[in-house]
DNA sequence: CGGTAATACTGCAAACTGCAGGGACGAGCT
DNA sequence: AGCTCGTCCCTGCAGTTTGCAGTATTACCG
């Protein structure tokens, strides 16, 4: 039985196709784009290729770069039909993972400071994720840089603002909890209070409580 | 050596935490909380709770129950210290997994209605997600089923708001990405036209292109 | 009395991750 | 001249996680 193609493989084959790359750029290059909607492990992003040779979507020729050898992918005409065919098929369901908004949803197993670093430390991933993307929008603005593929620009750039917006709204939800755990006096035994009843209130109609509902003294 | 434990037998653990539940509830259970910040598959949720056994951090009977058999977990002294230091650990960074925004991106290996197929796709998961959030909410607020663990309100509604805005975030996202699509003559070759440079320019100071600029045409 | 759904799991192959390891090269330091 | 450090360029392996198929009983509906 020939391999499956995953999602994984075809990502990697979508990579393949802006321009043939050996496999350290190539992991490279996923850690620059698929790791914002696709992560996948340097590991897995080098046994790709080898998969998609197998099944004759790519070809490998080794290079000599004094001494150092490194393998170079090119996308064949086949793999580029699997690419057309890839997308027709549905996508799977969105999916985030997040052991801070876990932590916060079991809150009662630490401490108030526990609760509060969590939320530093969501705070401080979610903004690095936000000022890379920042940058990397500058980098393409900027003259001697650019965009590594011009004419590829406007997916890559709408693309960034979906990221930008997931971070603005993960960043406004960490303030919104910060105030509200301010108020707790403890991570357990709060339950459905005045303020949380109101909170359920707006969230079952389906409204928002963050910067609409006034902070709580 | 013993097994090792991972954010995934911690969050099992910490179901156990709420009360004791047999294998299949807790797969249940967890498809309603666990699902929005560490999804997991039934297979493994079904596998967690005999590794907790055998670290001592649960126990197990078995039940008879009209000749089907059970097996309840309960969770140990041992397992809820192991909680308490779980709390005290750096989270890892959020991951987002979404197949149409990977589609998007590479959208140029197909066609236009092959991008719009995909954000109507997202459209649809991310609203079915948004919608069991919303009657969650109102559950809780009705008065023959309220909140099912009446004192842990204020965590779980907080959780849900962040997930409500992550939501938001992706809806209005969606009408951006499709409201740009639509002035494409193609998915290919658009690249770094006066719009998409306008769009980078204000991502590039940190600003958000949605709802604030005019739709194109 | 038969069919479908819900209850309540387990086994197995395949996908994926993390870490360790291993050479070769270039730059900078002593 | 020899040394370390960082970057290049991967591979092997053990362990985690997933998807699917399979098993067996009870409950409800027509």
């Amino acid at each position: 039985m020939p391999p499956k193609m995953t999602t994984s493989s075809y990502a990697v084959l979508a990579i393949l196709d802006l321009r043939p790359w050996s496999g350290y750029e190539l992991t490279h290059q996923a850690k620059r784009s698929l790791r914002y909607a696709w992560p996948r492990s340097e590991r897995l992003l080098y046994s790709e290729p080898k998969k998609l040779v197998r099944l004759g979507y790519a070809t490998v020729r080794k290079e000599e770069v004094g001494g150092r050898s490194r393998k170079v992918y090119t996308i064949t005409d086949a793999g580029r039909e699997a690419l057309g065919e890839w997308a027709s098929t549905r996508t799977s369901p969105p999916q985030l993972e997040s052991e801070a908004l876990l932590r916060f949803l079991f809150a009662d197993s630490g401490s108030l400071e526990d609760l509060g670093r969590a939320l530093d430390e969501l705070e401080e991933d979610v903004g690095e994720l936000h000022r890379s993307v920042v940058d990397l929008m500058a980098s393409y603005l900027d003259e001697d840089e650019g965009h590594p593929f011009p004419d590829r620009a406007h997916l890559s750039v709408v693309f960034a603002v979906a990221q930008l917006e997931l971070f603005r709204a993960f960043e406004r939800w960490i303030e919104f909890a910060r105030s509200e755990a301010a108020r707790w006096p403890d991570t357990a035994g709060v339950g459905m209070d005045d303020r949380i009843r109101a909170i359920t209130e707006m969230l079952a109609r389906d409204e928002s409580p963050v910067g609409e509902l006034e902070p709580s003294e």
